[in-house]
DNA sequence: ATGTGTGAACGTATTCACAGCC
DNA sequence: GGCTGTGAATACGTTCACACAT
């Protein structure tokens, strides 16, 4: 390691690997080496190594990584340690596909509640939980004690619902309508834009002949 | 403008200057600054005027951008001209929100099929479409004239589908499964992994103070 | 022997600052 | 006077290559 700094585009990059640990703990693999890590997880060897660094991870020389120790010391530079809670506002399609989604609870996500501002849609059941008004946000949030929302509103309510969200004691959102958001310093946001995706993609085809890109987002963001 | 090839890291900028164009040309609005731009899409003045001289764009010194001519330049270099018929494979919550999805028309992307492995599904109506067999994918594709594909299946399903979809003839795929998938050269693939990016959010969350990221995502990617 | 950890080299992206044009 | 377009300066990220630990 040098210092304590991470850089994004290692911070980016964890999640794989924890995937990929994930992985190789299930089968019951006891030690990975850069090379292995970097193969699963599409990226080079020398990158892998320069990211584990940065986390100050010791592996062995001659032998690589014990994976159990890796997996918990990423978990916990992730902030994986306790379970988040999250809130959904916006019952739209998305807003119930992303309450149903069953990649939440496994990865240490657990959706407690799902808000939407319409009186019609409120209190319909959905995935376990009652859609709930939003004007209920602050109690709400409180009460669950809520980490992170999921703005899955129009673009013409996300600002409004983000002023709500950042009052009612939110720091983190997750950003699905095609709309840029304000918040105050200390409250992080991430936006996933899937006609962006698209239309990057149709750039990246037209070009193609030589290759894509990627990021997901990383440049990266992910989903299903 | 430089040479012929537009930097990556402005690439993935050019879908919120257009979006932003578009606003200010809905709003009647006639010319636009590199600082106008860069406030409303939120980046620096002297990034918009870096990434729009890649584009080889031609502003009016003292004066600014003309909205709809630069409006026009960025949808032809991204490949917005003709509009873009997409197939979403997996007709689970995720991929019967994301056949709804609103903003895919008004962008120019049309949902010319929804497709399912699973026989109980297929025949079902969903968003004016009906659901197809995952075996008719080849005489799908071409009779659609499919340009661009989204997973939305399971990890486990990904890969299968995805190989699929190469051998039906799309070159351009965006995968929502939680599974990196491995495509031959020529094929454009970007991933959206919504559980990555609540742990990023909480990476962010724990760390701020200081402040956020994005990308998106690229590392940016963005939806509803 | 094998595979990590890291300085050094390289490449890419952002920011600065100002000359040049309207 | 105002705002673009761009070289030059800086910061950041990746890749190389090898000394060193096991």
């Amino acid at each position: 390691m040098s210092d304590r700094r991470i850089p994004d585009a290692t911070v980016v990059r964890l999640p794989s690997y924890l995937q990929v640990l994930v992985d190789l703990a299930d089968r019951g693999v006891r030690t990975v080496s850069s090379d292995g890590l970097a193969e699963a997880a599409g990226v080079g060897s020398a990158q892998v190594r320069k990211d584990l660094s940065h986390l100050g991870s010791y592996g062995t020389r001659g032998v690589g990584y014990d994976v159990t120790d890796l997996l918990n010391h990423v978990s916990s530079v992730l902030g994986l340690t306790r379970e988040r809670r999250v809130v959904i506002v916006g019952a739209g399609n998305l807003g119930r596909a992303l309450a149903s989604y069953r990649g939440f609870p496994t990865r240490g996500f657990q959706v407690v509640a799902l808000v939407d501002r319409d009186p019609a849609v409120v209190g319909q059941r959905v995935a376990g939980t009652v859609v709930a008004s939003l004007d209920d946000l602050p109690a709400l949030v409180a009460r669950e004690r809520a980490d992170i929302a999921i703005v899955a509103t129009p673009a013409s309510a996300a600002q409004e619902v983000t002023d709500r969200l950042v009052a009612a004691g939110v720091t983190a959102i997750l950003n699905f309508a095609p709309q840029r958001i304000d918040t105050p310093r200390g409250v992080t946001v991430r936006k996933v834009d899937l006609s962006t995706e698209l239309q990057l993609l149709a750039y990246y085809e037209r070009v193609s002949d030589s290759e894509g890109s990627e990021q997901s987002r990383g440049h990266e963001a992910r989903l299903a």
